[in-house]
RNA sequence: GCGAGGGUAGCCAAGCCAGGAAACGGCGGCGGACUCAAGAUCCGCUCCUGUAGAGGUCCAAGGGUUCAAAUCCCUUCCCUCGCACCA
């Protein structure tokens, strides 16, 4: 194959992979083993570029450890539970518009297909079988096809029941109260999907300050909710809608005055209540309420602005602040008709006056007046006050300092003691109620409210636990490693889970099969289930019993008897792969899943089957922009791979960006992947099909290439051993592709030496760039050598071709050919001749100076000066002195060691016929204050130690 | 607001942890070589000034430490991600 088809070439190593079963991994003898992974694939959808970035990471890592020797185990399988493919099949089979668009446009299902997909399973199946697995096998990853699964399998079901009971057993389970969304008109929870508006909503609770009232002779209590529960002694009045509908209901027991909403809100959340007797707002409005922390009476002013559909429908009144309360209370005061009307005496209001709680910085005495003044704000309608309203809720947040008849609160700032100031009055003048942050809307049209419902948790709280993940967490490679802190972050910060649904695909709670375990809390330890995925279907289902799990993993001892002979087979398997050596995935996971993971491997493993690494990524933008496939900006890998080849898609996709961070696919840039391949390919060919050469032929030029070539092979292992696959693929693209570039100009690579250079370099890259591009790689090495690159060894460093010395020799001839360059350049002359200066011996005198005494010029002047030769040269001498200290500071030793080995003229006089093909001149080279030096110009005293002087003319 | 990451030439991006080169690469642009021509390839230039390899001004903004700052410290501004029961 001459010409570059990456088609032809790609398909011809991928049924020779699949045919071979070549990364196919069983345990062999005791060589070093490699487990990676990458999280299972949700198939609610195709693939897209995104994924194919994330699944490559691994596979250029796996096949790196494979050519190191390892074993290498890379498997996948498929993430069906939860409700998103239950719900994309129920929109596709209710013919919603959007949903058929993705299929049909985005994702190219046919018409004759979509039946197929009516089906969770038939749905999921489509997109694993014609997406996932096909893209991936096109990008050639090296998967062990054996293994996969889904997670709605039987025998996995069974898995995460055991890892549930034992969960259970162990006490990391508990039941409880949960707010949950909750359709009010199918009676059901929903999940975000479900929703049509109020998707952002959350779930906010509300403090309920009870104030007691009389009502009709009775006393009830008037719970009145607010986010800001420390306000209470800054309540001056309350306020009610009067023509919305209000009930007396028994909570609980207690009488409480609410809105009609608020009572259903109340029974919905666990509440027991019911409504014994029906009022309009009005029945409150005039009278007074007792705030039941401070003991005063306030009165209950009528307000439009109330929604009894919020919370409990009545509010009490902060205007010293809340700007609302504010501007409420100076228009009641300024309406005295209408307060005439609900019987309620103007005095009465007029005698309102604010009661600062707190004091904050920048605002006056009393900050929401102040705030709305200088505002200019004069009424409620005003649009300036909802950012008025947050600037100041914020300050008084972050900055408000209590009052002294706070007690103990007193002088603390609200940030850090409102929920403790909740606490002190919870079950006594307070209680809660939760509310969502917005309006939320069913698909269905009904109204979703939030609700509580028997759940189980996973105790992520409990402290023992918490302990030990933050021990997994201090054992693992973290990569980055500033994601560390992030683990531990989180495993501080994550509280009870819930770990349930009413619905959806997965694993049924062993003990309540009305509840099925959900996507995040199925999918902490499957890596385990790899391990012997593959082996597990010869063993019944029935069989795949507590002690059968209980044997697989803690070992013969842990079940009491004879302990079943397949589950100890299957130890083995997991045993030689355990633990996940790298598990890498995407950045947004950290919060969650990939602490879970470490959480339940630190509780159901020893540390030595603990996680050793993850490695984090970074976002795909395309054409600088989110992705989404619900807009159609997606970019499929099946029309990437056959636009450009799968190398060059795996090679722009590990070049653009290091792993973890963000990459952006743009048509263009890959475009001149493909094209970079296609010119790498030409030439590798060119060198496979030239004679062999001769290594007994080696020149300077070539001793310097292989001595690059011996620092990449270092750089580019070292990079690989960290997941950098951005500075790997550079190193050894890149990088050395400009090294061949100055080795083209400086060498005739007809020469037999030069032919076995590049042979030696050509081989020795392709194996360095067999990770990332598998077909090109192994087609060229196979025939350049016999054998693919995947069969072949990583690169060592050869000693025999590290060179310092012929490095820095031929910098000076770079630096010199540049010199030259510049000078061309800006006198913009052809030159005949062109004349190089090497310094003289003292010159190199008073770089040795430099070198012993160090940088301080003072010094190496009276040094220099102690040598009477070199005085009688005076500012020479001290001018040349101060540009070799800078010259010594921007050096390391290594380099000036090699430097001090070099015969200069020697080495421009070897350069001369190669400076003279470059410039079209004659070349010569002399050294300043010789014998024979021809100086017409007077520049050879410019000359210093690794810096000639140049003359053209 | 909290937690994490970031702001480098027209664009992408390295360097920052371990201070010392107008700052690696790539793309784009300009000029040249090769060619009948195009493509491919190769060379040079691409912050400002400059007919001798130089000088000047630069790494979000401002201040500080240092002989020396893109790099260390402080302040400010801006951007991205996450903040849970969605996977």
């Amino acid at each position: 194959m001459s010409e570059y088809d990456p088609q032809e070439l790609e398909s011809k190593w991928r049924s020779r992979w699949r045919e071979q079963g070549r990364y196919e991994a069983d345990p062999a003898g005791d060589e070093e083993t490699t487990f990676v992974t990458v999280p299972y694939p949700y198939p609610s959808g195709g693939m897209h570029i995104g994924h194919a970035r994330t699944y490559t990471v691994p596979d250029v890592y796996a096949r790196y450890r494979r050519l190191q020797g390892d074993n290498v185990l890379f498997p996948i399988a498929w993430h069906v539970t939860g409700t998103p493919i239950i719900g994309a099949v129920e929109r596709l089979k209710k013919g919603e518009e959007e949903q058929l668009d993705v299929l049909k446009n985005t994702y190219n299902v046919d018409e004759d297909t979509l039946q197929d997909l009516e089906t969770p399973m038939g749905f999921a199946r489509h997109f694993i079988e014609e997406h996932y697995k096909k893209g991936m096998q096109d990008l050639g990853l090296s998967i062990d096809w054996r293994r996969e699964f889904t997670t709605n399998d039987d025998r996995y079901s069974q898995f995460i029941s055991w890892q549930y009971r034992t969960l259970k057993e162990r006490g990391l389970l508990e039941k409880g109260l949960h707010p949950v969304k909750y359709c009010t008109n199918e009676d059901q929870p929903v999940t975000t999907h479900d929703i049509l508006e109020g998707e952002e909503a959350e779930f906010q609770e509300y403090t309920l300050v009870e104030f007691g009232a009389t009502i009709d002779d009775a006393d009830v209590t008037v719970p009145m909710a607010t986010l800001r529960p420390e306000t209470v002694r800054g309540v001056t009045n309350a306020y009610i809608d009067p023509g919305a509908e209000y009930v007396v209901a028994e909570v609980d027991g207690e009488f409480w005055f609410v809105s009609a909403q608020a009572a259903r809100k109340l029974d919905l959340q666990g509440r027991d209540v019911e409504v014994r007797y029906e009022y309009s707002g009005e029945a409150l409005v005039g009278e007074t309420v007792t705030n039941p922390v401070t003991g005063d009476e306030v009165l209950v002013l009528p307000a439009g602005f109330v929604d009894a559909d919020n919370a409990t429908g009545v509010v009490m009144s902060v205007p010293a602040h809340s700007p609302d309360d504010y501007l409420a209370l100076q228009e009641a005061k300024a309406d005295d008709a209408r307060m005439e009307q609900y019987g309620i005496d103007p005095a009465a209001v007029d005698a309102i006056e604010p009661i600062p709680i707190l004091d904050i910085e920048g605002y006056g005495d009393i900050p929401a007046k102040s705030a709305v003044e200088d505002a200019g704000i004069t009424s409620s309608e005003d649009p300036e006050l909802e950012s008025v309203t947050q600037d100041l809720y914020n300050a008084e947040f972050h900055s408000g300092e209590l009052h002294d008849d706070y007690g103990e609160f007193a002088g603390g700032v609200v940030e850090d003691v409102r929920d403790e100031f909740k606490e002190a009055y919870l079950g006594e003048a307070f209680d809660t109620m939760q509310e969502f942050s917005e309006e939320v809307v069913c698909r269905c049209g009904g109204d979703v409210e939030v609700a509580k419902q028997d759940t189980w948790f996973l105790r992520y709280n409990d402290a023992d636990w918490k302990r030990k993940a933050h021990d997994a967490v201090a054992q693992l490679d973290a990569i980055p490693d500033n994601t560390r802190e992030q683990y531990d972050h989180t495993v501080d910060w994550l509280n009870e889970w819930p770990c349930i649904r009413n619905y959806g695909l997965g694993t049924r709670l062993p003990w309540d099969e009305d509840f099925v375990i959900e996507p995040l809390s199925d999918s902490t330890i499957y890596m385990a289930y790899y391990t012997i995925a593959h082996r597990i279907s010869d063993v019944p289902v029935e069989d795949l019993t507590q002690e059968f799990f209980d044997a697989l993993f803690y070992g013969a001892d842990a079940v009491e008897g004879e302990a079943p002979e397949q589950a100890l087979e299957l130890r083995e398997e997991w045993d030689y792969w355990y633990p996940v050596d790298y598990r890498c995935s995407a950045n947004d996971l950290v919060n969650n899943h990939l602490t879970f993971f470490l959480f339940h491997h630190a509780e159901l493993f020893d540390p030595d089957n603990w996680p050793e690494g993850i490695t984090v990524m970074g976002m795909g933008l395309l054409e600088g922009e989110k992705m989404s496939s619900s807009k159609g900006h997606v970019v499929l890998p099946g029309e990437a791979i056959s636009n450009y080849g799968a190398d060059t898609v795996r090679f722009f996709l590990m070049n653009s960006a290091e792993p973890w961070q963000d990459y952006d696919w743009r048509d263009d840039q890959v475009e001149t992947t493909q094209d970079q391949l296609e010119r790498f390919w030409r030439r590798a060919r060119e060198v496979v099909d030239a004679p062999e050469g001769d290594r007994d032929a080696l020149v300077q030029a070539d001793r310097w290439l292989l001595a690059r070539l011996q620092e990449t092979v270092a750089t580019v292992t070292e990079a690989m051993e960290n997941f950098e696959t951005r500075t790997a693929s550079q190193a050894a693209f890149y990088n050395l592709e400009e090294d061949l570039r100055w080795y083209r100009r400086r060498r005739d690579l007809d020469a037999p030496g030069a032919r076995w250079t590049q042979r030696r370099v050509l081989e020795t890259r392709l194996k360095l760039l067999a990770p990332f591009t598998p077909f090109m790689a192994n087609e060229l090495h196979e025939d350049i050598t016999g054998e693919p690159a995947e069969d072949a060894a990583w690169p060592a460093v050869d000693d025999a071709f590290v060179d310092e010395s012929v490095l820095v020799e031929e910098r000076l001839v770079e630096d010199l050919t540049a010199d030259v360059n510049d000078i061309v350049d800006v006198t913009d002359t052809d030159p005949d001749v062109v004349r190089v200066y090497a310094a003289a011996d003292w010159k190199y005198d008073v770089l040795d100076t430099v070198r012993d005494v160090g940088s301080d010029v003072g010094q190496v002047m009276s040094e220099v000066m102690s040598d009477p030769e070199l005085r009688e040269k005076g500012n020479a001498v001290n001018d040349l002195a101060q540009d070799l200290v800078e010259f010594v500071r921007e050096r390391d030793d290594d380099e000036l060691d090699a430097l001090a080995g070099v015969d200069e003229r020697d080495v421009y006089e070897a350069a001369a016929d190669f400076l003279g093909r470059e410039f079209d001149a004659t070349v010569e080279v002399y050294t300043e204050g010789g014998d024979d030096v021809v100086d017409p110009a007077d520049k050879a005293d410019r000359a210093q130690p690794y810096r000639p002087a140049v003359h053209i003319e």
